[in-house]
DNA sequence: CTGAAAGCGCTTACAG
DNA sequence: CTGAAAGCGCTTACAG
């Protein structure tokens, strides 16, 4: 910033009062008598001040930001939670910064640094794979600001959350298969390690036994997410001599890949094998054929993980830690979305 | 943040020197004795040391910011973008902010707090619906801080930008289109007000014309890069009487509602009209049919106009503005790629 | 190569 | 309701 921008001292001077004055009028408008309060504001107007951020926050010991960590930004999945959380957070007075925590990755200590609450005033973790590093920094003594995770979580920790009812999409998906009459049953899996992955595993094969169906390891594949391993998944499908006739996708993007991949073989869905995917991203519906799929309401997810942290944060200032806050885990309700990838075992 | 961080003060302390030679060490090692430096470096893993940055900032008369602003974050053509964005930008030790123009002009001034160079040492414009705002802030004289265009730009400026040959990737498409023996092309516009919408009609057009085939303004449809606008294409499409048998999308989101919305009336692309989009997002390729399209290098984009503002805002710390930087355009060249969605007029 | 000191621009108890 | 003053934590000419 150039050195010609006006400062406090200005605004101060044009209204004829004190600098602490001016810094009242603007932060506390109701500690002031309404004739300073018109003033400062004509003198902010004439001056064209704009706080000086750095400078209120060091004097603040704040940072004014919040951290939010994706595990893939280039995951159209995430898009839609980022912009409702920064339209949650901006209007707090925060900052959202963003990061892409398979790039941080990468550089050792970029994690630690952004879970440092030195760097920001809150954090909201779309990535359940940070279970190692929050450890780390909470053996080491190294106070992390309040955080809120959102979409996945931490098992086995007080850490709160927003998530859907997984291992009810999960059960959902499969009694409309079953319903259709299919009684093989295939899934895709997500990757091994993470929380959404065994959720909803856990509630199909919940679904499938409950429904009296066979259940085989063989038709559970195994997937990252990706429309690459839904692809990859095809080919073993297509490889397999006893196939299921209906698959269950962990994720939209593993149904568009196993889809993809299918009609490239010269198969179609729902003719061939019917498919339900998971999350409803916006494509779900124009895709050919439109995706049966369970719903996540993606902007309410961002908007409920804002509004905790920001409440969090509040708490916090206040010193008066609300520990149902602190731990509490919202779940929202999933509804399955039925379009054209499905069909009645013919 | 908690007021027990360490501050330099504790690792001067710690290292037994002072201050300003803790403060060389870290950002200027080479100014400070090898024997200092590992003082310094050992005190500082000690306590456990890391720089409060809003101090730094300040002191420098910095945001220690690049903002990025988004013409829509839900929009998965940018998240490529953003990400490669971030990559570059981060190693040189700034923050990335986020900001959805979409959103923020819901809020009066907003859009000018992210322009003021208050906010950011860096911009990065992929709106160039920003002309307005931009042409204000300068005749206001308040001094907009570096920045850059990327994919969109102003113009009839000198602002710096980086951006694919939008022309060409439209002249390839039409070329490719008459290749396969179409004679009635169509071409889904972008929004009217964008740059890229006339770069590319303008190049449909002209490729139109030196094919030698008929070009007739009412197979110039209005569309906004969404898939709704393209699913309305279709409606109109199917309504006319002498039909496009080809049509060129200025998104690829456009041609999946197209190709989706012609699916649910029950006609089929390739078969009953081909299709080409622009951009080659993700999901093309995964698309039924995967779907011919103009390739932008979004990772280039973003890296590129990283590094642009990056050299812009050492210049101008410099004090030795190099001119064609600060207005240069880098074109980066585009490609066809031909998959399914487009085939021999039959 | 190192240290003492000033100052970045703001906010906030404190006193009046 | 208002002002003088201290101080947030850092960096950087300046002097040695």
């Amino acid at each position: 910033m150039s050195r010609s921008l006006p400062r406090i001292r200005d605004v101060a001077l044009a209204a004829g009062v004190s600098t602490a004055t001016v810094s009242r009028a603007l932060s506390h408008p109701d500690r002031v008598s309404q004739e300073t309060r018109d003033r400062v504001r004509a003198a902010v107007e004439k001056t064209g001040y704009t706080v000086n951020l750095a400078a209120r926050n060091l004097r603040r010991r704040q940072t004014g930001s919040i951290v939010v960590l994706v595990p893939n930004l280039a995951n159209p999945f995430f898009s839609l939670i980022l912009s409702s959380i920064a339209g949650a957070i901006s209007p707090a007075g925060y900052n959202v910064l963003i990061a892409d925590t398979a790039q941080a990755r990468g550089n050792e200590g970029r994690i630690f640094d952004y879970l440092s609450n030195n760097r920001a005033d809150g954090l909201i973790l779309l990535d359940g794979c940070l279970a190692d590093e929050i450890r780390l920094s909470r053996e080491q003594a190294k106070a992390l600001p309040p955080l809120v995770f959102a979409c996945e979580w931490i098992d086995d920790t007080d850490l709160p959350s927003v998530r859907v009812d997984n291992e009810e999409g999960a059960r959902l998906a499969i009694r409309h298969l079953a319903g259709l009459g299919h009684r093989r049953i295939g899934h895709i899996l997500g990757p091994l390690e993470n929380v959404l992955t065994s959720a909803r595993a856990k509630g199909a094969a919940e679904e499938i036994t409950a429904q009296g169906l066979e259940r085989r390891d063989d038709w559970f594949f195994s997937g990252d997410f990706s429309m690459a391993s839904g692809a990859a998944a095809a080919r073993r499908w297509l490889s397999m001599k006893e196939r299921p006739t209906a698959m269950f996708c962990s994720s939209d993007e593993m149904a568009f890949g196993f889809i993809s991949e299918l009609h490239r073989h010269g198969l179609a869905v729902p003719d061939d094998v019917s498919v339900v995917g998971f999350d409803n991203i916006a494509i779900a519906e124009r895709f050919v054929p439109a995706l049966t799929t369970v719903h996540q309401p993606r902007d309410t997810i961002g908007r409920l993980a804002a509004e905790m942290l920001l409440a969090l944060i509040d708490k916090d200032g206040a010193a008066a830690k609300d520990a149902s806050l602190k731990s509490g885990h919202e779940v929202l309700p999933v509804e399955l979305v039925i379009r054209e990838s499905t069909r009645a075992l013919s």
